[in-house]
DNA sequence: AGGCTGAGCGTAAACGCTTGCACAGACCGA
DNA sequence: TCGGTCTGTGCAAGCGTTTACGCTCAGCCT
């Protein structure tokens, strides 16, 4: 019932070779045949189907997108901004996500996407993690996201430098216990962690501040898991006088948490998120902005690329980060106020 | 180089067509002979082709999610639930977003997908939506998200009662003047916004109050786009002293508005948002809460039944809404305070 | 004993493209 | 004029499944 390219070929007067390559582009086509062969394609309303090019071709004509969440604001963002330059290709956009580890039943992505993409796009996931290591093994062109891999391409920001302008930012406010509000326990599936750890860690080394376990806890990447961390770090003994949480969503309940404690963001407790959310204009935190949909669209750029060239040598970009300085960073108030109660 | 369905054919010494309807659990298998097929293939680690499997059935074998927007809170979290459902099936998941009018150059849902999907998963979109409409002509299953349309599936919330829940209770709290904060000027192709529209006026009608377009902003769905409408409504001869907002993104901007006005949410001015975003809790705001992963979810089990049993009648299925009361809204305070200054 | 049923399996014809190869004719330089 | 190259086109062999149809044989009923 639905057409053909023996239908196109019949009504062109050419043969069905002729049909394919001039709707495709190809060279070795005179321009009056291919520009008729267009035109009754477009009349009978005619597109390729979809199965037999690839079944012919060997191509799958779809790259898959491998991301731990959807819903994250992060995510969402990263998604968005590959869709963009996606839609604009021939390539499908094949959807999976990894999940939690709660949730038993998922599949992992690798045994879905067998044999049905042309590449993969992986957000943020460590390359080890399970489900996604046995990626590499099919040989297709990967572009990482917010992780480096021999033989991907990949993009990125500088995790490192980002979290050390963070922290640094609070020294030079004169903080000396630096708290940090980290994602899960290490090792975890999400890559970036490991980096804003590093950077953490190594700005307070350079200054010679305590790094202390008790200067740290876990916040999920969620508000709530943010708000916990913070509330614990405030029971603790010597609390810190300021937090580099490891995201902005993270930072948010470190704020609430705050507040609750009837302490002030800024004046009591110094706040630096991570990401740039739009929230965080709203809430007057400090953050270090990422520019994520690019860094989505980047990614995507490049997957396209590889597969356009399969021979070119990946490209690693680590796009720009930069530092917005709001309400709740301030100086370090005296010891005594500090130190004083609790 | 790739395995065929022939070589486990051999290695297992049965006919292609015997390892087909074994692999896919077909009748008429000897469980003996399918538990051996099935040994060989998992063990020559063969994964059928899906292009040739499509060839031949007819079956696309992937369903497409159309929805305006991606990064955006609502539309991540429905395809969140969208996706945890359809991992598990055997089904791929083609991601198109419609994009903003502005991204002059995207290619329109329809001619991205013809030929490429068994079903259509339909996020908020109208139908008549250009771009939107064009889908039904391909006589596929369609399951709508917000929306309905005769011979599709559907599921959503009630618009209109969640809109009226709204209102209804800043009307409980004396107000009399109440602003609505709405998305774009109408029509707009996202459908919710005519049914909470309705929901409002009703509202007021109902209490015989005012329905002026003075009361009324538009706030684009976003957190700017509220901010904007509110401090618009302020600035007008006279302001509501209380607003309904069609998302929490536009309350929490209207929030903000009103801080910068001086103006403290709930005492002076009361503000209801619409989804549960979990922010709203943070930011102390009373919302009316939509299961959103569950509508992602349940549209897509609705779609999978669709493709299970073409001959099924499709259902609606309408998810229940609640409310959440937070410091955002309180009782209106006496005339004089109200319509004092400014 | 003969026929009927149904379970289990194989044969082979699609499915609708892509692409290697061959070929005809135009064009060109010697 | 003649071989050679290049352009535009057609032929036909795949690509790896699914599935209609037909066959065999065991079990069962008369």
């Amino acid at each position: 019932m639905a057409m053909t390219i023996r239908d196109i070929a019949r009504e062109a007067g050419v043969s069905t070779a002729t049909v394919s390559r001039a709707l495709r582009g190809l060279p070795n086509v005179d321009p009056v045949t291919r520009e008729r062969v267009r035109q009754v394609a477009e009349r009978l309303d005619y597109v390729v189907s979809p199965a037999a090019s690839r079944l012919a071709s060997g191509r799958a004509g779809s790259i898959a997108v491998i991301t731990p969440y959807i819903a994250r604001w992060y995510f969402g963002r990263v998604l968005s901004g590959i869709e963009k330059v996606l839609q604009a290709s021939e390539l499908d956009l094949l959807l999976s996500s990894i999940g939690d580890p709660s949730e038993t039943h998922r599949v992992p992505p690798h045994r879905k996407l067998r044999r049905r993409v042309d590449g993969f796009l992986v957000i943020s996931l460590s390359t080890e993690t399970e489900g996604v290591s046995e990626i590499f093994e099919a040989d297709l062109p990967v572009a990482l996201i917010d992780t480096q891999r021999e033989g991907c391409w990949s993009v990125g920001i500088d995790d490192v430098a980002g979290a050390r302008m963070a922290v640094q930012h609070l020294i030079n406010l004169g903080h000396e216990r630096i708290g940090l509000i980290s994602g899960r326990p290490l090792p975890t599936p999400f890559r970036p962690e490991e980096n804003r750890w590093i950077g953490y860690r190594d700005a307070l080394l350079d200054a010679n501040l305590a790094v202390e376990t008790d200067l740290e806890a876990c916040g999920h990447f969620t508000i709530e898991g943010g708000e916990r961390a913070m509330t614990t770090m405030l029971a603790r003994p010597h609390p810190p006088t300021a937090v580099f949480a490891m995201s902005d969503e993270m930072a948010f309940g470190a704020l609430r948490s705050l507040r609750a404690h009837g302490l002030q963001p800024g004046r009591d407790v110094s706040v630096v998120g991570f990401d740039g959310h739009e929230m965080s204009e709203h809430l007057d935190l400090t953050t270090i902005v990422q520019p994520v949909e690019e860094i989505g669209a980047r990614a995507a750029q490049s997957l396209l690329e590889a597969l356009d060239h399969p021979t070119r040598e990946p490209h690693q970009v680590t796009l720009p980060l930069s530092m917005v300085v709001r309400g709740s960073t301030a100086l370090r108030r005296s010891r005594t106020h500090d130190d004083g109660d609790r």
